[in-house]
DNA sequence: GCGCAAACTTAACGATGTCAAGATTGATGC
DNA sequence: GCATCAATCTTGACATCGTTAAGTTTGCGC
């Protein structure tokens, strides 16, 4: 970002300073997410990749949690990228929620290293004001979510709500379909393994039943 | 359980044999779980706490991960008996679907580095038929909440419907809730912060809205 | 062209999971 | 009652990890 490192990378190719490391470990960390499926890697193994000490990270984060943060931070918006892409071009507004919330599961079953660290609270403390773009980019993704909501409600596909707290609702659902397929859950769950495409379709059915119907008053306290 | 190792533990009390060690690692690692709050311990710490060697544990369990596996078992066990145990007395059906949903999210929330462990697939390989009585646990976890429904369905206060095909969808929407909020990303999602409890319960009355409506033909392909 | 600060390297530290080798013990067969 | 054996535990070691301190190289502003 600041001083044009892409200059300095073309320039001094390979020499003592490597001109933009920062962004070379993050986007070698999300090669190597996508490659070995598990999200749990090594520093000195990142680093090796790119061609630099074992210290050398340190230089640009405080920490390997920090690059983690900027890895999960690059995670949330590609995923707001994928739900928001789904819905393009899609005139029946109709079908965007079921469209992007399977576009949603999707991006967790295509990237499931990826997506457990964004959500890996052992890494990246639960106090996410800790790493501010991290939290802002979560943030975006989720507003993917909860416009779309608020599109559907104004035009009459939903029933009237806030759509924040609707937004909670759809997250919580495709985050939890997501998460359970990732781990292995689902397939735990019948005999024969239930097919995830399958459940993903017919549970956000009930959901989006659910959100059309009209509020109802509480039974239980 | 073979051989009736508590006799011995009380025989040979810190001998050079321990007598129960199996059981005592498991109990400390749920106690640890429970004391420090996220699910990354050590195994020389635990091994430490019992009053073993840091190899000891080597002798029951095939690795660090067969033992965190033993401790997510028992952490099914736990919320299986907290499910089942929120119904228990209670008579009025209509009330035991938000009674168990909310009962679920309450046991991730009262013990996150536990519920974390149990869903965290990079030390519980993808392939959880590699612990075989963990799997086994996670299905009679599950097994509660489809009973719950399938007695609801009978009793008419759902739509029918395949019971385990609709406690998938249950089952995502409490783990997408309880996964939240443990991993302080509903705490991002609103300004002010929601709260939890009301999220759940807001969130678990549109599902059953959907659970209760009419199931409908498909939309999407 | 000089100097300085940023970006790197090297070397080391403590800690971790794991293993091989040996010590200790309870239980079993005679 | 005693020798034996396998299970259990200890000791000591190994490679590897995240992280830091100290020194080296380099680009950039003056």
């Amino acid at each position: 970002m600041k001083n044009c490192p892409v200059r300095r990378l073309i320039r001094s190719k390979q020499g003592y300073h490597h001109g933009d490391l920062r962004n070379a470990l993050v986007n070698e960390g999300l090669k190597l997410l996508e490659q070995d499926g598990h999200p749990d890697f090594t520093l000195r193994d990142l680093a090796r990749r790119v061609g630099v000490s074992a210290a050398a990270p340190y230089a640009h984060f405080l920490d390997k949690n920090a690059l983690l943060a900027a890895i999960a931070t690059a995670g949330f918006n590609r995923l707001r990228a994928a739900l928001e892409g789904a819905i393009r071009n899609e005139s029946e507004l109709t079908d965007q929620f079921l469209l992007m919330g399977q576009a949603y599961v999707r991006f967790g079953m295509d990237h499931p290293a990826l997506y457990e660290l964004m959500f890996a609270s052992e890494e990246l403390p639960p106090e996410r004001d800790e790493y501010p773009e991290l939290k802002a980019a979560g943030q975006a993704a989720f507003g993917a979510l909860t416009g779309m909501l608020e599109r559907m409600q104004r035009q009459g596909f939903l029933r009237p709500g806030d759509p924040e707290a609707d937004g909670l609702s759809v997250w919580a659902h495709v985050h939890g379909l997501a998460s359970l397929i990732i781990t292995g859950c689902l397939a735990c769950a019948g005999d024969p393994a239930p097919q995830p495409a399958e459940v993903v379709r017919s549970s956000l059915g009930i959901l989006l039943s659910g959100l059309r119907a009209p509020a109802r008053a509480e039974r239980v306290a």
